[in-house]
DNA sequence: TAGATTGTTAATCGATTAACAATC
DNA sequence: TAGATTGTTAATCGATTAACAATC
């Protein structure tokens, strides 16, 4: 079990979709699942599955299985979706306005309070109902509404600039659009979306099977 | 050498990184560069990123290291940034607004033809010059502009209906931002965008730090 | 040539899979 | 109880790191 030791990023990583599919049995009125099934769902051996559970503790039953809405409550403590999130956007551009109406936020318990940007014409403006702010203010509005999440989705160039703005006013997580490896403290929790890395990817795969 | 052989997807997610740090190196005019100062910028050891370089070739020149401009065309042409490929996107909300939008897509060598939705109030108008279409329109369109690439940016219960859609009409690959695992033929190549994981993640994390 | 750095083999490490005793 | 399936240890596999001969 060993609920102190450093859980691997390869196996944090497989929860979500875990947490995922318990989701759908829960809506199916499905309320018993063994690894073996979960296996045949997601793709992952059954043994991982049993192996990246046990991380967390013992959710199941022998000879009987999970339940579901047992594990998909222990899964959602665990990925920490109980907790609301305070969260600002930096860049109201498109990709910006796009992550603001996103709305996988909620479930992940992450509620954008306002985007920021220093283009004067988009000052002022709302996307649905959050208003987009001059980032000049953003300090100020980071402190005074206790944000701990500052979204990056302004163009590379003024990333990392954003980020120490975010860092500075404290936040304690950011969630980085730009395609650039930000440079913060050791301690600072980044989560990055690749696009470009991903679209690369694609492309890898694209020209390995029709252009030899 | 073994150009032949797979390569692991570990090293081939390598790549773009390898190729964006090379890009910079080049923009500054620097032409020659050892794996221990890559090492340094990405934060791989040496030894990881002459192994992931030959597996493509032996780039690189006893007591000298590489060339900046030779290495990084060569992973341009590895990746299939190159080629142009011709996508279309299926959901014109918000995200495959962004989508169209993106910048980092000439960098990869797409080219966002169309964007298609069944909402009426949304078909006829343009994203920058690019035109929202019916969706019902676009098995032919697909066809007759010989679409390489179909980009799902709709909401999750109409993500696999869309991807058979794109498969029917003959698409080579799928960029998938919706949160499912589509279901698709053996050899349909298909990238996921995780949004919803990523924030999941970057949530466990927040909760492990924050909220123990 | 001497120094530097690759390409590549060998050693290590970590992650996945297999196996099975424990137990519901 | 018998059957099923977990939790967990052991075996295997693959990826990373270390080492060094080759060579520019």
């Amino acid at each position: 079990m060993d609920r102190d030791n450093k859980v691997s990023i390869t196996v944090i990583r497989r929860l979500p979709k875990y947490y995922r599919y318990l989701g759908d049995l829960l809506n199916k009125g499905i309320n018993r699942i063994s690894s073996q099934e979960l296996s045949k769902m997601t793709g992952f051996t059954a043994s991982q599955i049993r192996q990246d559970l046990n991380n967390f503790g013992g959710f199941g039953q022998q000879g009987y299985g999970y339940n579901v809405e047992e594990l998909h409550s222990q899964l959602g403590k665990i990925l920490g979706l109980e907790t609301i999130y305070r969260a600002v956007v930096a860049g109201a551009g498109n990709l910006g306005q796009a992550i603001a109406n996103y709305k996988g936020f909620e479930d992940a318990g992450f509620k954008v309070l306002s985007l920021f940007d220093k283009n004067p014409k988009v000052i002022g403006l709302k996307i649905r109902d959050i208003e987009i702010r001059d980032v000049d203010t953003m300090v100020d509005f980071i402190k005074e509404n206790n944000v701990d999440i500052g979204i990056v989705t302004s163009p590379r160039d003024s990333a990392q600039e954003l980020a120490d703005t975010f860092i500075k006013a404290g936040v304690k997580g950011i969630w980085n659009f730009a395609p650039i490896d930000l440079n913060v403290p050791e301690d600072m929790i980044v989560e990055n979306v690749r696009l470009n890395e991903s679209l690369f990817t694609l492309s890898y795969f694209l020209r390995e099977k029709y252009n030899k």
